[in-house]
DNA sequence: GTTTGATTTGAACACTTGTTCAGTTAAACT
DNA sequence: AGTTTAACTGAACAAGTGTTCAAATCAAAC
């Protein structure tokens, strides 16, 4: 066995990965071709299929590893308290994880149409598993009567979609900081659901 | 001149960009080949170019017509009274709006960087005069002091986030009503700006 | 210094792409 | 009936598509 310590495929692989999520996130799935990942990695096309099947398995994978990363991130705050808390807590959360990782973020909504069905529906149940946790904190602060919610499930779309809304304009080094981003979007989300 | 009165042209660009703007939003528009859309319509692809001078200027008529009803349905709202009035008056014109059109709003959103760079210009150009209109309730809201709103631009686009993503989830037929889902958005519009 | 096998090349495959255009068709006019 | 011309066909074009694979390359292991 040679090649096993400083391989190149310890950083093409981690390159490839890169070079199409950019691609990607910019040109979208469809329009970029995988001699342009190539190209933007410096190795010919075929080198591509020693790190993935094909290409859409390339795209799956990104998905999934962007899912994954969420819900372990979510995971790994394990927030007490009482619901108004927990909705601060996954309010600021959600900010600073997806301001963090605009490519990813936006991939996974913009083309979860290129996907097979099978993958399709594990992207989607991952997805769920994430809104599920706001939906329990919405529930819960409904039942101890600090949240006023007619419904829910349809109010974690809507608070969803607007803090995803975040991405559209948000720039790093622009007029406002993470803080004051984090603190206006708070202020809109904890007002939108009180009682 | 011949062929005036009841020409097939008079039919047929109309279902070209009917099948473009179907095949459009559920395949996006990279993936869709024109003679994917002439097939829809029962024409060879040489066809196509009677009606449009490239497959960039079919999008680019598409996410125009589909703006300028917008400006168009909404001058045509001219809706006086105070800011909250006015504010109530666009959140359930937005979402009848757009709930109409799913496909037009699909495109109008996914499809912004298949644009070349001229024809995105000016599509944000009257996607801007869209918000504006918003922002101004808004301003004038924080002026006679009934919304307590930090930074209207801002708050502008988390409203039309979250307004928008209503097409997400919403299927005519379904366990809400459109007066349902209209009167659900507007209490989280009116309390997330409300003083 | 040689062997080994992971890694990459480069050409080839069959097929699809957007677009053009000479030629055909048929409806509307005189 | 004959003419005009908008509308459409069908083939062609050059370029690009995802994917495969024998051959070449090259760094690590011995």
């Amino acid at each position: 066995m040679a090649r096993t310590q400083g391989s190149h495929s310890d950083i093409t692989g981690p390159r490839i990965r890169a070079a199409a999520l950019g691609l990607f996130a910019r040109h979208g799935f469809a329009a970029v071709s995988m001699r342009q990942i190539a190209g933007a990695v410096g190795v010919q096309a075929g080198a591509l299929y020693n790190y993935t099947p094909d290409k859409q398995t390339l795209l799956y994978e990104l998905m999934r590893g962007h899912l994954n990363d969420l819900l372990a991130a979510r995971a790994a705050e394990v927030p007490g308290g009482d619901p108004m808390a927990r909705l601060e807590n996954f309010t600021r959360f959600h900010i600073r994880f997806h301001i963090a990782r605009p490519d990813e973020v936006f991939i996974a909504y913009m083309e979860l149409r290129n996907l097979e069905p099978a993958n399709f529906t594990e992207i989607e149940r991952l997805r769920r598993a994430y809104e599920d946790e706001l939906e329990t904190i919405l529930r819960d602060g409904v039942k101890s009567g600090v949240f006023a919610v007619s419904d829910p499930r349809i109010v974690t779309y809507a608070v969803i979609a607007m803090l995803n809304g975040v991405n559209t304009w948000y720039r790093a080094g622009g007029r406002l900081s993470l803080e004051e981003v984090e603190a206006l979007y708070w202020d809109m989300v904890r007002k939108s659901v009180s009682a």
